[in-house]
DNA sequence: TTGATCGCTTACTACTGAGTCAGTATATTT
DNA sequence: AAATATACTGACTCAGTAGTAAGCGATCAA
């Protein structure tokens, strides 16, 4: 029973990362929704509010997300972390990081920081995540956990969409390597 | 003095990897050739025709890129292709697997099909120029020959997705971790 | 030298895109 | 009970989209 606006913002999130910014229309949010256009220019006037609203939503995803896994163990955390990838991977839609990145210079200035903000708040979990493993021995660190942190993420956001092209497989392959780098 | 059809293949490969497939028109070709767009449709008819065109395109620089670098030591190959990466991170660019897995379920199954060909043979000279190299001792590999190219593919394509959120730091800083894992 | 083919231009069509605005039923407040 | 705000609908606008068809000059082959 959530709300229309709420049900909107699910909707594009799911079509910006499903076809892509440039790729999907108002309508394709309006129709399954049974409203009319005008009723999703309402809760967001023009298209780049509405992309704000999908990296807000990302945010605040992932601040629920670092919280509900405040207090495991490091390990455990990326584990989970990379879970999350694996049930993007299943439902055939990529990592926002990539969806935006690819429409970057169609993008407005607003979202570009948005994004920017995001972004550096996801490596920054990671790497300090990575830390807090390498301290209390349960993750193997070979380069700077920021260096590792930048590789984990690529590797997994990548993988989302490479396995679009050839296959579930290579998605499976890729976090495994991700799991046997880290640990011992 | 290349000839049109070329010309609007370069561009439309630039506008492809720079805005992405639905957020360039024909007329963003021809206005900066000086023709019109029904110039355009006489050489592609459809836009998906473009779309494969730029396929076919990668595929012969790539075959390109493999018989120049052919001979060279194993570890240099890889420096090679991961330097072809940095040309494309500086010209603001992207990789064109990243640009056609985003727009993936925007594109016809032909397309789908040539990009799988391409990619499946960027994957099969990454592996084996590993196993290569792994063979004379110049590269080390920690897991199999297929799973690090894999890990490195997606390293590095998606850092020229990342740089442009983050900064060319990040892309260094990627490509610099891909070297220290592969050697010794 | 005639005729076909190539590489375009001119001049459209049909449609879809984002976005607007006046109006309306339904609460909510005063 | 009246005024106001909320969440829409209906009915548009207008720019831009891919795509088409007819024509035309230059080149090339018979």
């Amino acid at each position: 029973m959530s709300s229309t606006k709420d049900q909107i913002t699910v909707l594009a999130d799911e079509l910006m990362r499903g076809k892509g910014y440039n790729a999907f229309s108002y309508s394709d949010i309006s129709k399954p929704l049974g409203i009319k256009n005008a009723a999703v220019h309402y809760h967001f006037p023009t298209k780049p509010d509405l992309a704000r609203e999908i990296v807000a939503y990302h945010s605040d995803s992932f601040t629920r997300f670092t919280e509900r896994v405040e207090g495991k163990e490091a390990l455990s955390k990326i584990k989970f972390f990379l879970n999350f990838y694996t049930s993007i991977q299943l439902s055939g839609r990529i990592c926002v990081i990539g969806a935006f990145a690819t429409d970057w210079n169609a993008m407005t200035e607003e979202i570009q920081q948005d994004m920017q903000g995001f972004t550096n708040t996801v490596i920054e979990w990671l790497t300090s995540t990575l830390k807090e493993g390498e301290s209390n021995g349960s993750i193997k660190l070979s380069d700077t956990a920021d260096s590792e942190a930048l590789s984990i993420l690529t590797n997994i956001f990548a993988a989302t969409q490479l396995s679009r092209i050839t296959g579930s497989d290579h998605f499976a392959a890729i976090k495994q390597n991700i799991l046997n780098r880290i640990t011992h």
